[in-house]
DNA sequence: CCGTTTGTACAGAAAAAACTGTACAGAATA
DNA sequence: TATTCTGTACAGTTTTTTCTGTACAAACGG
Protein backbone atom coordinates (compact mmCIF):
# COMPACT_ATOMS: atom_id res chain seq x y z
CA UNK A 1 0.00 0.00 0.00
CA UNK A 2 1.62 3.14 -1.21
CA UNK A 3 0.43 6.29 0.28
CA UNK A 4 0.98 10.34 -0.79
CA UNK A 5 4.05 11.78 1.44
CA UNK A 6 5.72 14.57 -0.38
CA UNK A 7 9.31 13.46 -0.99
CA UNK A 8 10.53 16.20 1.32
CA UNK A 9 11.74 13.84 4.23
CA UNK A 10 14.28 11.43 3.93
CA UNK A 11 13.52 8.07 3.04
CA UNK A 12 14.36 6.21 6.35
CA UNK A 13 12.08 8.91 7.81
CA UNK A 14 9.57 8.31 5.46
CA UNK A 15 9.96 4.42 6.47
CA UNK A 16 9.38 5.41 10.25
CA UNK A 17 6.02 7.20 9.49
CA UNK A 18 4.83 4.82 7.18
CA UNK A 19 5.41 1.81 9.82
CA UNK A 20 3.46 4.02 12.84
CA UNK A 21 0.70 4.56 10.45
CA UNK A 22 0.42 1.07 9.46
CA UNK A 23 0.61 -0.42 12.78
CA UNK A 24 -2.25 1.83 13.82
CA UNK A 25 -4.02 1.28 10.45
CA UNK A 26 -3.87 -2.74 11.01
CA UNK A 27 -5.06 -2.60 14.46
CA UNK A 28 -8.22 -0.32 13.47
CA UNK A 29 -8.86 -2.82 10.42
CA UNK A 30 -8.53 -6.07 12.69
CA UNK A 31 -11.38 -4.57 15.52
CA UNK A 32 -13.53 -3.13 13.20
CA UNK A 33 -16.00 -6.02 13.11
CA UNK A 34 -17.17 -4.57 16.24
CA UNK A 35 -19.26 -2.03 13.97
CA UNK A 36 -20.18 -5.10 11.28
CA UNK A 37 -17.31 -4.07 9.39
CA UNK A 38 -15.22 -6.10 6.78
CA UNK A 39 -11.66 -6.58 8.36
CA UNK A 40 -10.68 -5.02 4.72
CA UNK A 41 -13.37 -2.27 4.64
CA UNK A 42 -11.57 -1.53 8.30
CA UNK A 43 -8.19 -1.56 6.65
CA UNK A 44 -9.29 1.22 4.11
CA UNK A 45 -11.48 3.41 7.04
CA UNK A 46 -8.17 3.11 8.63
CA UNK A 47 -5.72 4.50 5.43
CA UNK A 48 -8.47 7.31 5.04
CA UNK A 49 -7.93 7.95 8.71
CA UNK A 50 -4.34 8.90 7.83
CA UNK A 51 -4.74 10.78 4.43
CA UNK A 52 -4.83 14.58 4.94
CA UNK A 53 -6.78 15.43 2.13
CA UNK A 54 -9.86 13.39 0.39
CA UNK A 55 -9.70 10.96 -1.66
CA UNK A 56 -10.83 9.69 -4.64
CA UNK A 57 -12.31 5.58 -5.65
CA UNK A 58 -9.46 5.67 -7.97
CA UNK A 59 -6.82 6.73 -5.49
CA UNK A 60 -8.54 4.54 -2.83
CA UNK A 61 -8.22 1.29 -5.33
CA UNK A 62 -4.83 2.10 -6.51
CA UNK A 63 -3.68 2.44 -2.09
CA UNK A 64 -5.17 -0.53 -0.84
CA UNK A 65 -4.67 -2.23 -4.13
CA UNK A 66 -7.84 -3.72 -4.40
CA UNK A 67 -10.71 -2.88 -7.34
CA UNK A 68 -12.64 0.33 -8.02
CA UNK A 69 -15.72 -2.26 -7.42
CA UNK A 70 -14.93 -3.02 -3.83
CA UNK A 71 -13.74 0.53 -3.22
CA UNK A 72 -17.23 1.75 -4.31
CA UNK A 73 -19.52 -0.67 -1.81
CA UNK A 74 -16.93 -0.55 1.03
CA UNK A 75 -16.91 3.53 1.17
CA UNK A 76 -20.30 3.14 0.60
CA UNK A 77 -21.04 0.35 3.89
CA UNK A 78 -18.82 3.44 5.55
CA UNK A 79 -20.80 6.59 4.57
CA UNK A 80 -24.00 5.03 5.71
CA UNK A 81 -22.57 4.10 8.62
CA UNK A 82 -21.30 8.44 8.93
CA UNK A 83 -17.98 7.19 9.24
CA UNK A 84 -16.93 8.54 6.11
CA UNK A 85 -18.31 11.86 4.81
CA UNK A 86 -19.03 12.54 0.94
CA UNK A 87 -17.10 15.99 0.46
CA UNK A 88 -17.91 18.57 -2.74
CA UNK A 89 -14.72 20.24 -3.99
CA UNK A 90 -15.35 22.97 -6.54
CA UNK A 91 -15.00 21.78 -10.07
CA UNK A 92 -14.10 18.08 -9.20
CA UNK A 93 -14.91 15.24 -11.45
CA UNK A 94 -14.98 12.97 -8.85
CA UNK A 95 -16.41 11.77 -5.84
CA UNK A 96 -14.03 12.60 -2.95
CA UNK A 97 -14.40 11.08 0.19
CA UNK A 98 -12.84 11.54 4.32
CA UNK A 99 -12.98 10.44 7.61
CA UNK A 100 -15.38 11.91 10.00
CA UNK A 101 -12.38 12.97 12.67
CA UNK A 102 -15.24 12.97 15.52
CA UNK A 103 -14.84 9.40 16.89
CA UNK A 104 -17.42 10.43 19.86
CA UNK A 105 -19.56 11.69 17.16
CA UNK A 106 -19.53 8.26 15.12
CA UNK A 107 -19.88 6.57 18.08
CA UNK A 108 -22.87 8.09 18.89
CA UNK A 109 -24.36 7.54 15.07
CA UNK A 110 -23.40 4.08 15.20
CA UNK A 111 -26.07 2.73 17.84
CA UNK A 112 -28.50 5.69 17.10
CA UNK A 113 -28.41 3.92 13.33
CA UNK A 114 -27.50 -0.28 14.32
CA UNK A 115 -28.64 -0.82 17.73
CA UNK A 116 -31.62 1.43 17.50
CA UNK A 117 -33.34 0.11 14.39
CA UNK A 118 -32.34 -3.79 16.21
CA UNK A 119 -34.28 -2.56 19.29
CA UNK A 120 -36.86 -1.01 17.45
CA UNK A 121 -37.32 -4.78 15.73
CA UNK A 122 -37.25 -6.23 18.90
CA UNK A 123 -39.78 -4.10 20.49
CA UNK A 124 -41.86 -3.99 18.20
CA UNK A 125 -42.10 -7.91 18.04
CA UNK A 126 -42.10 -8.14 21.90
CA UNK A 127 -45.14 -5.92 22.13
CA UNK A 128 -46.99 -7.83 19.79
CA UNK A 129 -46.34 -11.32 21.33
CA UNK A 130 -47.23 -9.65 24.32
CA UNK A 131 -50.46 -8.30 23.54
CA UNK A 132 -51.68 -11.80 21.69
CA UNK A 133 -50.37 -13.55 25.30
CA UNK A 134 -51.82 -11.04 27.29
CA UNK A 135 -55.43 -11.40 25.04
CA UNK A 136 -55.03 -15.66 25.34
CA UNK A 137 -55.14 -15.11 29.20
CA UNK A 138 -58.76 -12.76 28.95
CA UNK A 139 -60.22 -14.65 26.86
CA UNK A 140 -59.88 -17.76 29.27
CA UNK A 141 -59.55 -16.13 32.71
CA UNK A 142 -60.79 -19.48 34.54
CA UNK A 143 -58.24 -21.76 32.95
CA UNK A 144 -55.39 -21.55 36.05
CA UNK A 145 -53.27 -24.19 34.11
CA UNK A 146 -53.02 -21.84 31.04
CA UNK A 147 -52.57 -19.17 32.89
CA UNK A 148 -49.80 -20.42 34.42
CA UNK A 149 -47.70 -21.38 31.73
CA UNK A 150 -48.44 -18.10 29.84
CA UNK A 151 -47.73 -16.04 33.21
CA UNK A 152 -43.84 -17.26 32.55
CA UNK A 153 -43.48 -15.86 29.26
CA UNK A 154 -45.24 -12.36 30.08
CA UNK A 155 -42.74 -12.00 32.37
CA UNK A 156 -40.00 -12.78 30.15
CA UNK A 157 -41.23 -10.57 27.80
CA UNK A 158 -41.97 -8.07 30.47
CA UNK A 159 -38.30 -7.55 31.40
CA UNK A 160 -36.98 -8.05 27.94
CA UNK A 161 -39.33 -4.36 27.66
CA UNK A 162 -38.10 -3.15 30.76
CA UNK A 163 -34.42 -3.58 29.19
CA UNK A 164 -34.95 -2.32 25.70
CA UNK A 165 -36.98 0.87 27.02
CA UNK A 166 -33.87 1.68 28.72
CA UNK A 167 -31.77 1.17 25.90
CA UNK A 168 -33.39 3.45 24.29
CA UNK A 169 -32.69 5.91 27.09
CA UNK A 170 -29.03 5.48 26.63
CA UNK A 171 -28.96 5.94 22.67
CA UNK A 172 -30.85 9.13 23.62
CA UNK A 173 -28.21 10.35 25.60
CA UNK A 174 -25.80 9.44 23.26
CA UNK A 175 -27.70 11.29 20.34
CA UNK A 176 -28.35 14.07 22.38
CA UNK A 177 -24.88 14.69 24.18
CA UNK A 178 -25.99 13.65 27.87
CA UNK A 179 -23.91 11.41 27.97
CA UNK A 180 -21.08 13.44 28.06
CA UNK A 181 -22.68 15.27 31.26
CA UNK A 182 -22.26 11.82 33.07
CA UNK A 183 -19.02 10.65 31.14
CA UNK A 184 -17.21 13.88 30.46
CA UNK A 185 -14.77 13.33 27.31
CA UNK A 186 -11.95 14.46 29.39
CA UNK A 187 -10.96 12.85 32.79
CA UNK A 188 -11.60 14.91 35.42
CA UNK A 189 -8.48 15.56 37.84
CA UNK A 190 -8.15 12.59 40.28
CA UNK A 191 -8.56 13.17 43.46
CA UNK B 1 -38.76 -26.95 16.33
CA UNK B 2 -40.72 -28.42 18.83
CA UNK B 3 -40.21 -27.07 22.23
CA UNK B 4 -41.23 -28.60 25.61
CA UNK B 5 -44.57 -27.95 27.09
CA UNK B 6 -47.02 -29.83 29.33
CA UNK B 7 -49.76 -30.86 26.73
CA UNK B 8 -52.03 -29.28 29.45
CA UNK B 9 -53.37 -26.56 27.53
CA UNK B 10 -55.67 -27.21 24.00
CA UNK B 11 -53.68 -27.05 20.74
CA UNK B 12 -55.15 -23.74 19.90
CA UNK B 13 -53.83 -22.37 22.60
CA UNK B 14 -50.26 -24.15 22.26
CA UNK B 15 -50.03 -23.04 18.75
CA UNK B 16 -50.72 -19.08 20.27
CA UNK B 17 -48.07 -19.39 22.80
CA UNK B 18 -45.73 -21.28 20.17
CA UNK B 19 -46.45 -18.45 17.54
CA UNK B 20 -45.52 -15.68 19.89
CA UNK B 21 -42.47 -17.02 21.07
CA UNK B 22 -41.39 -17.91 17.58
CA UNK B 23 -41.96 -14.39 16.32
CA UNK B 24 -39.54 -13.43 19.49
CA UNK B 25 -36.98 -15.62 18.78
CA UNK B 26 -36.94 -15.08 15.67
CA UNK B 27 -36.53 -10.90 15.93
CA UNK B 28 -34.13 -11.79 18.25
CA UNK B 29 -31.46 -14.00 16.14
CA UNK B 30 -31.58 -11.89 13.27
CA UNK B 31 -30.38 -8.79 15.01
CA UNK B 32 -28.10 -10.74 17.32
CA UNK B 33 -25.11 -9.94 14.46
CA UNK B 34 -24.62 -6.55 16.76
CA UNK B 35 -22.99 -9.37 18.95
CA UNK B 36 -21.03 -10.51 16.78
CA UNK B 37 -22.92 -13.79 16.48
CA UNK B 38 -24.69 -16.11 13.84
CA UNK B 39 -28.08 -15.72 12.85
CA UNK B 40 -28.16 -19.91 13.64
CA UNK B 41 -26.52 -19.14 17.41
CA UNK B 42 -28.42 -16.49 17.78
CA UNK B 43 -32.14 -18.81 17.28
CA UNK B 44 -30.58 -21.34 19.83
CA UNK B 45 -30.08 -18.28 21.92
CA UNK B 46 -33.68 -17.32 21.70
CA UNK B 47 -34.49 -20.81 22.08
CA UNK B 48 -33.31 -21.24 25.17
CA UNK B 49 -34.49 -18.29 26.44
CA UNK B 50 -38.01 -19.36 26.49
CA UNK B 51 -36.90 -22.65 27.85
CA UNK B 52 -38.31 -23.14 31.43
CA UNK B 53 -35.30 -25.39 32.52
CA UNK B 54 -31.70 -25.56 31.81
CA UNK B 55 -30.84 -27.76 28.47
CA UNK B 56 -28.50 -30.16 27.63
CA UNK B 57 -26.84 -30.05 24.29
CA UNK B 58 -29.10 -33.02 22.65
CA UNK B 59 -31.75 -31.17 23.63
CA UNK B 60 -31.09 -28.30 21.97
CA UNK B 61 -29.76 -30.15 18.64
CA UNK B 62 -33.28 -32.01 18.67
CA UNK B 63 -35.07 -28.43 19.38
CA UNK B 64 -32.94 -26.36 16.55
CA UNK B 65 -32.69 -30.06 14.25
CA UNK B 66 -28.72 -29.05 13.97
CA UNK B 67 -25.72 -31.05 14.86
CA UNK B 68 -24.82 -31.93 18.19
CA UNK B 69 -21.62 -30.47 17.39
CA UNK B 70 -22.81 -26.71 16.21
CA UNK B 71 -24.49 -26.92 19.52
CA UNK B 72 -21.47 -27.60 21.41
CA UNK B 73 -19.77 -24.47 19.62
CA UNK B 74 -22.81 -22.49 19.12
CA UNK B 75 -23.50 -22.82 23.27
CA UNK B 76 -19.16 -21.91 24.07
CA UNK B 77 -19.87 -19.03 22.64
CA UNK B 78 -22.46 -17.82 24.23
CA UNK B 79 -20.94 -18.85 27.22
CA UNK B 80 -17.94 -17.29 26.51
CA UNK B 81 -20.32 -13.96 25.54
CA UNK B 82 -21.58 -14.47 29.20
CA UNK B 83 -25.17 -14.57 27.67
CA UNK B 84 -25.68 -18.18 28.88
CA UNK B 85 -24.33 -20.28 31.67
CA UNK B 86 -23.24 -23.43 32.39
CA UNK B 87 -25.52 -24.59 35.71
CA UNK B 88 -24.80 -27.85 38.27
CA UNK B 89 -27.28 -30.09 38.79
CA UNK B 90 -26.63 -32.86 41.15
CA UNK B 91 -25.76 -35.64 39.50
CA UNK B 92 -26.80 -34.65 36.22
CA UNK B 93 -24.60 -36.30 33.69
CA UNK B 94 -24.32 -34.02 30.68
CA UNK B 95 -23.77 -30.27 30.94
CA UNK B 96 -26.90 -27.85 31.49
CA UNK B 97 -26.96 -24.64 30.53
CA UNK B 98 -29.47 -21.78 30.44
CA UNK B 99 -29.33 -17.83 29.27
CA UNK B 100 -28.64 -15.04 31.56
CA UNK B 101 -31.67 -13.41 31.97
CA UNK B 102 -30.03 -10.31 33.15
CA UNK B 103 -30.10 -8.13 29.97
CA UNK B 104 -28.65 -5.15 31.56
CA UNK B 105 -25.83 -7.53 32.93
CA UNK B 106 -25.24 -9.32 29.95
CA UNK B 107 -25.00 -5.89 27.73
CA UNK B 108 -22.59 -4.43 30.48
CA UNK B 109 -20.19 -7.85 29.88
CA UNK B 110 -20.62 -7.66 26.15
CA UNK B 111 -19.38 -4.55 26.05
CA UNK B 112 -16.92 -5.24 28.59
CA UNK B 113 -15.46 -8.31 26.77
CA UNK B 114 -15.60 -7.25 23.21
CA UNK B 115 -15.15 -3.57 23.31
CA UNK B 116 -12.76 -3.14 26.10
CA UNK B 117 -10.48 -5.80 24.45
CA UNK B 118 -10.42 -4.05 21.19
CA UNK B 119 -9.83 -0.59 22.95
CA UNK B 120 -7.09 -1.95 24.65
CA UNK B 121 -5.78 -3.38 21.38
CA UNK B 122 -5.97 -0.34 19.53
CA UNK B 123 -4.83 2.31 22.31
CA UNK B 124 -1.58 0.14 22.74
CA UNK B 125 -0.98 0.47 19.02
CA UNK B 126 -1.69 3.69 19.05
CA UNK B 127 0.46 4.68 22.26
CA UNK B 128 3.34 2.78 20.38
CA UNK B 129 3.40 4.63 17.10
CA UNK B 130 3.36 8.20 18.90
CA UNK B 131 5.72 7.37 20.85
CA UNK B 132 7.71 6.44 17.62
CA UNK B 133 6.77 9.50 16.11
CA UNK B 134 7.38 11.62 18.94
CA UNK B 135 11.25 10.10 19.35
CA UNK B 136 11.28 10.92 15.29
CA UNK B 137 10.80 14.53 16.11
CA UNK B 138 13.09 14.75 19.11
CA UNK B 139 15.88 13.43 17.17
CA UNK B 140 15.00 15.91 14.01
CA UNK B 141 14.03 19.13 16.23
CA UNK B 142 15.36 21.75 13.67
CA UNK B 143 13.43 19.97 10.67
CA UNK B 144 10.69 22.20 10.31
CA UNK B 145 9.51 20.27 7.00
CA UNK B 146 9.50 17.07 8.87
CA UNK B 147 8.00 18.75 12.16
CA UNK B 148 5.12 19.94 10.32
CA UNK B 149 4.24 16.72 8.28
CA UNK B 150 4.36 14.58 11.76
CA UNK B 151 2.72 16.84 13.77
CA UNK B 152 -0.38 16.39 11.82
CA UNK B 153 -0.10 12.40 12.24
CA UNK B 154 0.29 13.33 16.27
CA UNK B 155 -2.59 15.17 16.66
CA UNK B 156 -4.73 12.63 14.96
CA UNK B 157 -3.28 9.62 17.44
CA UNK B 158 -3.70 11.84 19.97
CA UNK B 159 -7.56 12.68 19.26
CA UNK B 160 -8.06 8.88 18.82
CA UNK B 161 -6.36 7.81 22.48
CA UNK B 162 -8.67 10.74 23.63
CA UNK B 163 -11.63 9.10 22.80
CA UNK B 164 -10.29 5.94 23.67
CA UNK B 165 -9.67 7.05 27.04
CA UNK B 166 -13.31 8.50 27.26
CA UNK B 167 -14.83 4.73 26.11
CA UNK B 168 -12.55 3.28 28.65
CA UNK B 169 -14.62 5.50 31.31
CA UNK B 170 -17.80 4.30 30.06
CA UNK B 171 -17.11 0.66 29.61
CA UNK B 172 -16.25 1.19 33.69
CA UNK B 173 -19.53 3.44 34.51
CA UNK B 174 -21.30 0.05 32.28
CA UNK B 175 -19.26 -2.27 34.41
CA UNK B 176 -19.55 -0.92 37.87
CA UNK B 177 -23.02 -0.03 37.67
CA UNK B 178 -22.73 3.99 37.85
CA UNK B 179 -24.36 4.21 34.23
CA UNK B 180 -28.06 3.21 35.92
CA UNK B 181 -27.42 6.20 38.42
CA UNK B 182 -26.89 8.45 34.75
CA UNK B 183 -29.53 6.38 33.05
CA UNK B 184 -31.84 4.83 35.47
CA UNK B 185 -33.42 1.01 34.72
CA UNK B 186 -36.61 2.31 34.81
CA UNK B 187 -37.63 5.89 33.76
CA UNK B 188 -38.52 8.44 35.64
CA UNK B 189 -42.05 10.00 36.20
CA UNK B 190 -42.23 12.34 33.04
CA UNK B 191 -42.51 15.77 34.19
C1' DC C 1 -26.24 16.70 -29.37
C1' DC C 2 -22.27 13.71 -29.30
C1' DG C 3 -18.20 11.87 -26.90
C1' DT C 4 -16.14 11.13 -22.31
C1' DT C 5 -15.97 10.04 -17.82
C1' DT C 6 -17.66 8.21 -13.34
C1' DG C 7 -20.03 5.25 -10.19
C1' DT C 8 -22.45 1.09 -9.68
C1' DA C 9 -25.35 -3.22 -11.04
C1' DC C 10 -24.61 -7.71 -12.05
C1' DA C 11 -22.72 -12.28 -12.77
C1' DG C 12 -19.14 -15.29 -12.02
C1' DA C 13 -14.81 -16.62 -9.43
C1' DA C 14 -12.37 -16.88 -5.19
C1' DA C 15 -12.27 -16.97 -0.31
C1' DA C 16 -14.26 -17.58 4.12
C1' DA C 17 -17.52 -19.41 7.20
C1' DA C 18 -20.91 -22.47 8.93
C1' DC C 19 -22.29 -27.05 9.50
C1' DT C 20 -21.91 -32.11 9.84
C1' DG C 21 -20.24 -36.90 10.85
C1' DT C 22 -16.65 -39.47 12.61
C1' DA C 23 -13.41 -40.42 15.91
C1' DC C 24 -11.54 -40.04 20.19
C1' DA C 25 -9.95 -38.25 24.88
C1' DG C 26 -11.42 -37.61 29.38
C1' DA C 27 -14.91 -38.05 32.98
C1' DA C 28 -18.32 -40.66 35.34
C1' DT C 29 -20.14 -45.09 36.74
C1' DA C 30 -20.05 -49.48 38.33
C1' DT D 1 -10.04 -51.28 36.45
C1' DA D 2 -13.20 -51.88 32.77
C1' DT D 3 -17.19 -49.83 30.62
C1' DT D 4 -20.08 -46.37 29.21
C1' DC D 5 -21.07 -41.84 28.12
C1' DT D 6 -20.26 -36.87 26.97
C1' DG D 7 -18.12 -33.03 24.75
C1' DT D 8 -15.16 -31.53 21.24
C1' DA D 9 -11.20 -31.77 17.59
C1' DC D 10 -10.85 -32.33 12.97
C1' DA D 11 -11.55 -32.98 8.05
C1' DG D 12 -14.65 -32.61 4.45
C1' DT D 13 -18.89 -30.56 2.49
C1' DT D 14 -22.12 -27.05 1.89
C1' DT D 15 -23.41 -22.40 2.18
C1' DT D 16 -22.43 -17.64 2.41
C1' DT D 17 -19.69 -13.73 1.66
C1' DT D 18 -16.24 -11.12 -0.58
C1' DC D 19 -14.01 -9.60 -4.57
C1' DT D 20 -13.36 -8.72 -9.48
C1' DG D 21 -14.23 -7.55 -14.50
C1' DT D 22 -17.52 -6.23 -17.65
C1' DA D 23 -21.18 -3.51 -19.04
C1' DC D 24 -23.96 0.27 -18.79
C1' DA D 25 -26.73 4.39 -17.16
C1' DA D 26 -26.30 8.96 -15.62
C1' DA D 27 -23.59 13.17 -15.48
C1' DC D 28 -20.61 16.29 -17.61
C1' DG D 29 -17.94 18.72 -21.30
C1' DG D 30 -17.49 20.45 -25.48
Amino acid sequence: MSMEQANSISAEQELILQNARKRVIASIGKNMDLYGITQSIGHLYGMLFFQNKPMTLDEMGEAMEMSKTSMSTGVRTLVDLKMVNKVWEKGARKDLYEVEMDWFQTFSDFFSLKWRKALEINLSALRKSKSELSHLLQQNSEDSQLHAIVQVDLAKIDEAIRYYLWLDRLIDAFESGDIFNYVPKDAPPQG
